[in-house]
DNA sequence: CGAGATCTTGACAACGTTGTCGTGAAGGCT
DNA sequence: AGCCTTCACGACAACGTTGTCAAGATCTCG
């Protein structure tokens, strides 16, 4: 039984140990210690305590680079999870949700933010490929779909939350955008309200289209006609969802209840109402539950959608390995105030 | 020149392109390739070319899996990011800062969150570890010493933001703590209050201690003294934050003017004050900005951070391996009316 | 024009691990 | 006792890359 002399009770060595220190030290071969670790069969208890202790006392861990270039199923238990902005709290409650779950199994998490740019989706896609990431959770873009498809079929495993992407073959974690408004929208008719303006982004946006049919729903059932001149597309930023904002509400005949299809186009429209005296007297549903809705006076009667559980799901379904389809994360009609005002 | 038949046109190979692929197509070794793939002089623009088209025709991606196994100087372009939870806005913001900075030099970034969980932490810190990162940042807990000192010693390289650890050789990016609540709190003397409530968290967590004792020169400077019965240290969830506004303004002699320490804390204290329709009449001043802040009525005076600035800072010392040293960003207080509510 | 310097390229080892196979010892069975 | 199986372990290749070294071709200069 070999014994080298090892450091003990000074610092740590640089190089951190490997298979062949504890080997050394257990006075076994490097092949048996990987097997120790690994709960490999066929190691026989005497010595199996044996190369536990040494790699205790060396503080061996196993090095994941290694590792992922030598297994035969090429996994390296990560996950890439690119949004469009980690900083944004419905995003940053999505990678928590995903993070919850994998850390569970023992996976680590990338996160990146696009700020919806193609070049800067395409370069992250590319740089977790590299890093062989087993799959990739991502919000994809209109014009995510080429690089998809060739993540795809260099073997990458993709997981889409919030929107699907026509075409590809992957598992999809969505809310029904349109039910959801829908029932937004049916809630301030229940109050009285006809005429109920609408502010949302662009329909290039696959949520925004979905959110948008959702209020064409409840209106029509209501047997209300549409009023274009009540439907506003331009809310992207907070600059502009404001213009929009006032732009409806300085028409000669202002819509009576708002319906803001996105949390930002919310808070910008509470600010206008606000501003201008009105938040008693035009109702206000928005899409997406924000911190502090519950304090604003009155407070905001929402579409509130679970990031946290969307980003689990997916999660989930990216660990599984015959997951697929379109999995449906319900949403929920907060009642707090503003969308209980009735119609005058 | 040797030609091996390559699929064209159909779906990629499954098996990723390695080397060798683009050096059987290119006719050259792979150690050639290599070069050019990695722009290492002494090849030829003839080859160099030849080369070029041929990794681009097979989408040839370096495997990072094998290159941080052999570099010589073990760089994974990867950092890991250990906050208290990355679904938090202050976190959340402060990851993406780090990321901002990550992005550009081409470095991938883990995130996760511990939950202030010492043994999560210690467990991401070896998943890490394991998987090589560059540098750790960490927003670390009483508790981290150990660990950290342990992952210093095998040669990772560590950036803790927000609270340092005593005795730990490694960057530290802060925000002065003592002095934003200082100047908070001098903000509603200057508006004549003199009986200010102080509802923090426990001082046993480093940024509770710095705003308290902020809080404390504030009052030394103004020649008042520190009644007890106003200062409150057990506000660190929802629900004791809520006891302890509601048994200071229950004081026979309640507090004019409230500094609440943290983000969390604010928003309780302006739910309770809103119940109580104190709004307008008891000044409030909170540590941290928050989203909404300017939209409440009144809007909330807050002394606020720039967490993201800290994030790009601190993923700045973690890129620069000779940085140390404790690196302060400033905080800024913002007046929104809360604040300058005067005394009575 | 010859000797040395430089330039371009390739052969090969090595990184730390897992997968495959081989080998000697122990055990089971007729 | 002799043979076959099982068990415990080791030797070695391989993963895809970078670092080292050497070899041949070309260039420089007296």
């Amino acid at each position: 039984m070999a014994s080298l002399p090892i450091p003990s009770g000074g610092p740590l060595p640089l190089r951190r140990p490997t298979l062949r220190d504890v080997a050394a030290l257990a006075g076994v071969s490097f092949k048996t210690v990987s097997r120790v670790v690994n709960g490999e069969p066929g190691v026989s208890p005497d010595v199996m305590s044996r190369v536990r202790s040494a790699a205790d006392t060396l503080g061996y861990r196993p090095n994941a680079a290694a590792t992922a270039l030598r297994r035969a199923d090429r996994r390296t238990a990560t996950f890439g999870v690119l949004l469009e902005d980690a900083g944004n709290p419905f995003f940053a409650t999505l990678l928590r949700g995903v993070e919850d779950v994998a850390r569970q199994r023992g996976v680590a998490v990338f996160a990146s933010s696009t700020d919806l740019d193609r070049d800067r989706e395409r370069d992250m896609t590319a740089a977790f490929g590299a890093r062989q990431v087993d799959a990739l959770i991502i919000a994809p873009t209109e014009s995510s779909a080429q690089h998809l498809h060739r993540a795809l079929a260099e073997g990458a495993r993709i997981v889409l939350v919030d929107r699907p992407v026509e075409g590809l073959t992957a598992p999809v974690v969505l809310i029904d955008n349109q039910r959801g408004a829908r029932e937004g929208v049916e809630h301030v008719i229940a109050h009285g309200h006809r005429r109920i303006g609408y502010i949302g982004r662009d329909p290039s946006i696959f949520t925004s289209r979905g959110r948008y049919a959702g209020y064409v729903d409840a209106l029509e059932a209501a047997g209300i006609a549409i009023d274009p001149s009540l439907v506003r597309l331009e809310g992207g930023t907070r600059t502009s969802a404001q213009a929009q904002v006032e732009a409806l509400l300085d028409l000669a005949d202002p819509p009576t209840a708002l319906f803001t299809a996105q949390d930002i186009i919310t808070m910008t429209a509470v600010s206008v109402l606000q501003r201008r005296g009105l938040s008693d007297s035009v109702a206000l549903v928005g899409f997406d539950d924000f911190e502090l809705a519950d304090l604003l006076r009155p407070g905001i009667t929402v579409v509130a959608q679970d990031p946290r559980r969307i980003g689990a799901l997916a999660a989930e379904l990216a660990l599984d390995p015959v997951s697929s389809g379109v999995h449906l994360v319900p949403t929920r009609l907060i009642p707090r105030g503003s969308g209980e005002i009735p119609a005058p």
